[in-house]
DNA sequence: GTCTATACCGTGATAGAC
DNA sequence: GTCTATCACGGTATAGAC
């Protein structure tokens, strides 16, 4: 599995994490994966079949990214299993800032190329589906409608402040709290009464967020 | 305010949002707007230049596009000129569609390039701004930061769903309805009473909304 | 200000040895 | 499978006439 080609794989995400799909320069990519030009032909056809199987990495990447979070923290509390998965797209670390801006590539490229965009809705599709079954544990008195529409919500939200955050106009702590209170503009309301205290989160810190990165 | 230099402005604009930034080419440019391409390496010094320039004309017009809106409807009924002001984004007209791809390409390309960030920081806060104000009149009720807070939520939602929707993710209807969704979410956190029936709208056609463009 | 013609170079892609 | 060397083309940018 983690043959030469999978290492060019990875160091080609690496590089658009760094320079953007269309920044790429297969030279460039040669060298960040220590190796010549002409190897890269020789693995994948061409600059478009490479650019096409590195999506495709990235995507499988996302899927298992979400799905792995062992099995075993889905179970106490749901609400914060929740805002776990969710959270963790907004993390300032190299692993999850290298994913996630080349998500955001892979989805600004698709709106061009038309032949991305079916890997790029499974996958969305797959995470939405995810947050959606956390949203009805977190929320057992909600329709299964309005779990699924809360989810597409949120996991687009988390795109949103994702993108806001790279090309910064928006730093992360901030971003991580604009989420935690959309999570609880979600559940509290379909419950009202409200269990903790939202109104803290929601509030805290904003209305001066916008600045440099 | 028309001359040939704003004309090939926009017309750089429409190229964008056809081809994307980095899929601009000079000369297709060139005739995109009808003149040579060393008229355009005339009025603007270079590539980068051209491409300044043209980013700053579309972030000028998104400031007025949602500062334009006659000053006339916002009076009557505040959430509904809350919806639509935020539902402008996302129609399906040529005006808006390119006017929001354009927009999406400036944010992807500032993930890349720091020069354009400081513009961005700006339109985004004004449009931020335009739509906590909004917010305060449909909520009297809530706190100024709150406000500000779900502003930059929806605005960043907006974002979202714009992409999803030009990547094929998501029928823009769809998304409307989910922005819509999200509005109430919003606000009846605030005002648990209800004014309207967000219920019916949160849910109605969720679960199988992806799916091809 | 606007054009035609052209120089130059970065980059994708191939040939062929090992 | 992997390298070195090289080609060919597309695209940016310029020269110079009008």
């Amino acid at each position: 599995m983690s043959d030469r080609r999978t290492e060019i794989l990875r160091a080609a995400t690496r590089v658009i994490a760094r320079r953007g799909v269309r920044g790429l320069r297969v030279g460039e990519l040669a060298a960040e994966a220590g190796v010549s030009t002409s190897l890269i032909y020789y693995h994948f056809s061409d600059r478009a079949g490479l650019l096409r199987r590195t999506l495709d990495f990235i995507s499988d990447r996302a899927d298992h990214y979400t799905a792995e979070p062992d099995p075993a923290p889905r179970t106490e509390d749901p609400r914060a299993d929740l805002e776990q998965v969710l959270l963790l797209e907004l993390q300032d670390t190299v692993e999850v800032r290298e994913n996630s801006i080349a998500w955001g590539e892979l989805r600004a490229t698709a709106v061009f190329e038309p032949d991305l965009r079916e890997d790029l809705a499974r996958t969305t599709h797959t995470w939405v589906h995810d947050v959606a079954e956390l949203l009805a544990r977190a929320d057992p008195g909600g329709t299964a409608p309005a779990h699924a529409a809360a989810a597409e919500r949120l996991t687009a939200l988390v795109e949103g402040l994702s993108v806001r955050w790279h090309s910064g106009s928006l730093p992360v702590e901030h971003a991580r709290l604009l989420l935690r209170g959309a999570i609880g503009a979600e559940l509290d309301r379909h419950d009202p009464a409200g269990r903790g205290a939202p109104a803290a989160a929601a509030g805290a810190g904003s209305g001066v967020g916008f600045g440099r990165s």
